[in-house]
DNA sequence: AGATTGAACGATTTGTTGAATATTCAGGAA
DNA sequence: TTCCTGAATATTCAACAAATCGTTCAATCT
């Protein structure tokens, strides 16, 4: 058993190598199961085709960034609104980095958010899962006024309030300081909203 | 002169009919011209190209809904807060009804916005303008307290907080209810946030 | 003159064909 | 038996040819 898995692993390492040096769509199956020393059909073993070897690189790769996501969401000494923010920014500046200095990166988040939508949705269920802990933080000392509704659902209105910031370049042209710009205004926006509020409970 | 326009609307009503028929790529310039009963060539002294006559109709479209838009943000017995409810509410069900029911507009918003991306801005830009009455309202009224910003700013920054909701269909499957119910819960982010807030000063 | 035409041009699209490549599976090795 | 191979098959892609269509402009008409 955990010989198969070290296959896997094998495969991976080696799709990860030719996707980086040549992208999706130049590797074929054929080189890396040469890369292997196997032939391309026993591949089929191990992932039902090429398309769930990139989408399992893509899943290690998110796991990292929640990871760190999640690093940003403990951070004991922020209040909930910072850690909200850090959050938000820390989404943005991955993306937009990760596709601007690695355009094959680029290419296999297009195919896979067009092949495989459902992978789109894990990732969005998962961030939820970390903004839900800081709203709640953030409810518990009383630096949120709860909404009524169930967190999770006002962690979804955050999410579809920052669409616009998940794949930047997909649907803008706009640089990354205009983008954070525009990010820390929505940001703004979304927590002291355009009602009166009461005079900033947050001190230090 | 008003000779000129009357040619101008009669190749955009020919234009019109067949982009709704047949689709805008489906539809040459010589049919445009027959129908017309002129030459293909003689279009040109009209419009510079194609995808102008396309533009013309979009503009002319977008500006009946403008009115529509003012018409709502003009409601003089409604809250600010209902106002903006009901201008982002107008636009998301207007182009998703649109998209929805005729396969043509899909098309043609398409390549619009891919031709022709300061149209785009454009019309963001005039709702915009609708939008920054509305939140002049709000404040004036007390019903909204500043941010600090510009209202042209935080305009914006709703603009872009509402970015999912424009092309709808185009970055995801979601049906028209499940939409509004997220826009809905957005709306409500916007204007509340999550800060404590003053017992609510929006009494009949 | 100015307005209009329609043939001519070049760009774009469409259709087709052959090669490249993902996937399968009958068979052979361990 | 279980694991693996590699040729066979089905699908996708790329390149080329043909046709179509947007656009131009010299010639024609009014």
């Amino acid at each position: 058993m955990a010989e198969k898995e070290d296959v896997r692993t094998q495969i991976v390492e080696a799709a990860k190598k030719r996707f980086s040096h040549f992208g999706y769509a130049k590797t074929t199956m054929a080189e890396v199961a040469t890369d292997c020393s196997m032939s391309p059909g026993n591949l089929y073993r191990f992932f039902p085709g090429k398309l769930d070897i990139a989408e399992y690189i893509a899943t290690q790769d998110f796991e990292k960034h929640l990871q760190h996501l999640a690093a940003l969401a403990d951070a004991p000494d922020k209040t909930a609104r910072q850690r909200l923010h850090d959050l938000l920014f820390e989404e943005l500046r991955r993306t937009y980095n990760k596709l601007e200095s690695d355009p094959r990166a680029y290419e296999i988040a297009l195919i896979i958010s067009r092949e495989r939508p459902e992978f789109a949705n894990w990732m969005l269920a998962n961030e939820r899962k970390i903004i839900v802990k800081v709203l709640e933080d953030g409810l518990r000392q009383g630096e949120f006024q709860s909404c009524g509704c169930p967190v999770e659902k006002t962690a979804e209105m955050i999410q579809a309030a920052v669409m616009k910031f998940r794949y930047p370049q997909l649907w803008s042209k706009l640089t990354l300081p205009k983008l954070e710009q525009e990010l820390e205004g929505v940001m703004q926006l979304i927590v002291d909203g355009l009602s009166p509020r009461l005079p900033c409970p947050e001190a230090a």
